[in-house]
Order: structure tokens, then sequence, then C-alpha cells
DNA sequence: AGTTATTGTCTCAATTTGTGACAATAATAA
DNA sequence: TTATTATTGTCACAAATTGAGACAATAACT
């Protein structure tokens, strides 16, 4: 990783959204040796559009190709260039913190929010080299992060929520069948509040965007519900 | 204007609205002897937080303290990376292309709307050291811009759209007293469509924020409306 | 065969929005 | 001084949307 490979001082940090057992999860790494938390990140190479790169850590981090990603804001201020803690990464990793200074410089990081369908089986998740671990935690119950991570976390929610009517966002993390009951789990987990079920059912179908299959044996002891994707 | 000041390849640009004969209006810069029109922008300082970056250049064009802003996007392709146009820019006003060439790098720029009240007295319209003019201009009826700030105007406007009935935006585009049509103009130039004039009343007056003074003899062969402000 | 949990659909009530009507009134014209 | 004109504030009713519950259907379990 050299320095004249990167664009200096511009940094993007990635909230992965995936959604498991009723929650909403997002892919968090452990740096090695410091008990450190981090979002996902990475630089922008000089011959590489802001957004390729984006989709290149993506690939790094998960494995994935043609992800949905939506750009949300772009965390400039002061406050978070700390030096030190880079310098903590990079020396509990063993890595000669002379050699990669421009590291320890300030950044402003472009932050984008992810949707992955958590139970897709091509997705294999892969720390980076700082790294011990990328994994799932429950937006709810996050370890504490470095830097404004945890605010960068917040906006990236705070978005979702805002653009949840208005760009599909439940497609992205769902599997390509569900039931009407998971689409509205999605729903709950992301606005944090009970929907009622049958103004739920009304309204998504009234939208017109799904296409409505066999129903299924659900395996459950009630009535199968029936099975949707949504149109192209 | 030396290299050190600054950090290397971040730029912002603003989108700066304002609201007169029922129009939008944004302000655009000509460079010297080019031709070429752009968005006022700026570059950040090594010291100082991204936000205050733009509301120093936003101070420089316009006057102005305490204007509300928005940031929108962060524009990041390859694409807009065309140093002959700075190269020219430069050249046209006298200036020695090598002692700036760090102007002539790629560059991303990060994008904030900002909205101000065109009638108030303390705005000065003051051009940059490369330009003749910054002024107003109908943003139905915009010249040619340089780059891609055609496109940045476009993606601020679909999203002043967008945070329309969010953000209370009509305030900061009216002086402190105003009347409900004055009001309902700006929505209808914002959304670009006509509104219901009863209904744009009864929506508005139950949202709750506005505080209603004394009529205000309006010197028109009609009613006099009452007069508006936003309440704190 | 009966029980249980959940589903798909329907109905009616409550709320919000669309649409026009109408009296009030400030300036202007007669 | 009085009528005319344009626009305002408000109301009333229709249309559309949303809230809330009722109920029959049904897959699996007892």
């Amino acid at each position: 990783m050299k320095e004249k490979e990167y664009l200096p001082h511009i940094a993007f940090d990635s909230v992965i959204f995936g959604f498991s057992e009723n929650k909403l999860k997002i892919l968090i790494m452990k740096y090695h040796n410091t008990g450190l938390f981090a979002l996902p990140g990475g630089f922008v190479r000089r011959d590489e559009n802001l957004n390729d790169a984006v989709r290149r850590g993506l690939k790094e981090r998960t494995g994935l190709d043609n992800i949905y990603l939506e750009q949300f804001y772009t965390f400039g201020d002061l406050t978070r260039f700390k030096p030190e803690v880079m310098k903590t990464i990079l020396e509990a990793s063993g890595y000669d913190v002379n050699e990669y200074d421009w590291m320890l410089n300030r950044f402003i990081s472009i932050s984008y929010y992810a949707l992955i369908n958590y139970k897709n089986k091509d997705v294999v998740l892969k720390p980076d080299a700082l790294s011990d671990s990328c994994d799932w935690y429950d937006v709810q119950e996050l370890p504490a992060l470095m830097l404004d991570h945890k605010q960068i976390v917040e906006k990236a929610l705070q978005t979702l929520r805002d653009n949840l009517e208005r760009k599909l966002v439940g497609v992205n993390l769902l599997p390509p069948l569900f039931t009407m009951n998971d689409l509205q789990k999605v729903y709950e987990a992301i606005l944090g509040e009970k929907l009622r079920r049958t103004t739920f059912q009304r309204k998504i179908l009234g939208l017109g965007i799904l296409q409505r299959h066999e129903k299924q044996y659900s395996g459950k002891a009630h009535k199968a519900p029936f099975l949707y994707s949504f149109k192209a």
C-alpha cells in the first residue's frame, strides 16, 4: 500500500447493512491487538473513480460485486484527526509507522451505506491486513467504535430511514423470494417501530412493485403465506 | 494562495439559491477572458473544518455569515479531472501556472447548497481574483457551466425538492415578513408546478410553524393579506 | 378430527386532501 | 360617493387515504 497510489487526505467508510433474525446488522472490523472496532473503509486510487473505490472496498470485504450503494455524507471535521489512533493500529500489527506516515495525516471521509442479502451464499467476509475479524453486529448493540464511526452509523441509519419509502430499500436486504411478513420485519427494524399488518400489506401491494408467486408450504402450523419477488 | 495552506485534491462547490421575481436563482461566477461560467467554490485549509471552509467561501462571495447550508453530494469521478480547463483559467488571468500547478491536480468536490434572502441588504456579491463577475442567474436559464457543474446544480435542485417538506426550506429564501402567497411562490418555483391555494394555506398553517402578524396594506387593488414570519 | 397460529381479504371509521363556493376588503374607476 | 376588480381568509363537501378490527381460510400439530 504505497503512498503514491492513493489520493492523500481522502478516505471512504462503508456502513454495510444486512438483515437477519429480524434485526438490522452492520459489518464491523476489529483491529489486531488493540480492541479497536471500526467501519470497513479504504482509500481512493489516483486513477479510480470514487464510487469504484468504494465498490472495490466492498468486494474485498464481502466478496460481492454489484452491491446496492448510496453515498450519504462526507465527514470533514478536524476533530476526526487523531494520528495517534492510526499509529496505535499500525504498530499493533507490526507495521513500520515511518513507511506509512501518510496514513497519519488528516483525512476526510466520504461515507456510503450498502445493502446486502445476509443469506447470500456468495458472501465471504474477509478482514483486511490490520484486522482480526470482519463480522456482523446488531445495530442496536454495537461495540464502541473508533473516531466518529458511531456518528457515521447514526447518519447512515437516519438516511436509510429517510430513503425507505423512496428507494425500495427492502429489495436489497432480502433474498429473491420472501413473504410479506419478511418485508414488514425489515421495515420495522429500520424504522424501529411496529407496523400494522393489514395497513402495511395494503400499502406495499398498492405500490405495484411486487410479483406474487406460488405459495410455499411454510413448515409452520398455520396458513401458508404467498411468496413475493420484486418486479424488474 | 499557497499550496501548503490547503488540503490537496479536495475542493468544495456551492449552489447558492436565492428567490426573486417568483424565480429560483443561483450565483454563478464568470472567469476572466474565457467565457467560462462556474459555481463558486474553494479549498479547505489544513487547519479548518470542511463546513467552516464552505462558510468562509460563502462569506467571501456574498458578505454573509450564518447562511443556511446543506451538504448534498461529493463528486469524485475521474471524468471531472480536466487540468487543461484550470490551466486556461489561470493563464487567462495572467497567473504563472507553474506556481499553481497543484490546482491542476485531480479534485473531488464536496458540494453544498445554501439558501439566502435575495433582498437582504447585507448581501454584497464579490467575484474572486480569477473572475469578472459573481451574479444571479435564473435556474431555468443557466449559461453553459464548466466541468460537471451543471450536474451539480441538478443534484442540488433534486435534493432541495426532496427536503422541501422536511426542512423548512422556505424560511431561508424569504425576508423576515412575507405573505402566504410569497411562500407559495417559493414552493412552486422549487417544485416546478402550480399548487392549489387553499390546500397550500391549510397545510402550511397546519404545521404550526408560522407566526401571524398585523395585516399590511398591500398597495394592490384587493383585500390585504396577512403577513407571517417563522416561529423561532 | 379438533386445535392453534397466521394469512388474505373485507368493512367501516377516522383522517387527510382535493375542489369549489363565498363573503370580506383594499385600491381603482366611474 | 359608489361601483368594480382582484385577491384573500375561511368554510363546506367530496374524494382519497389510512387506521383498526373482524373473519373465514388453512398448514401443521395434537
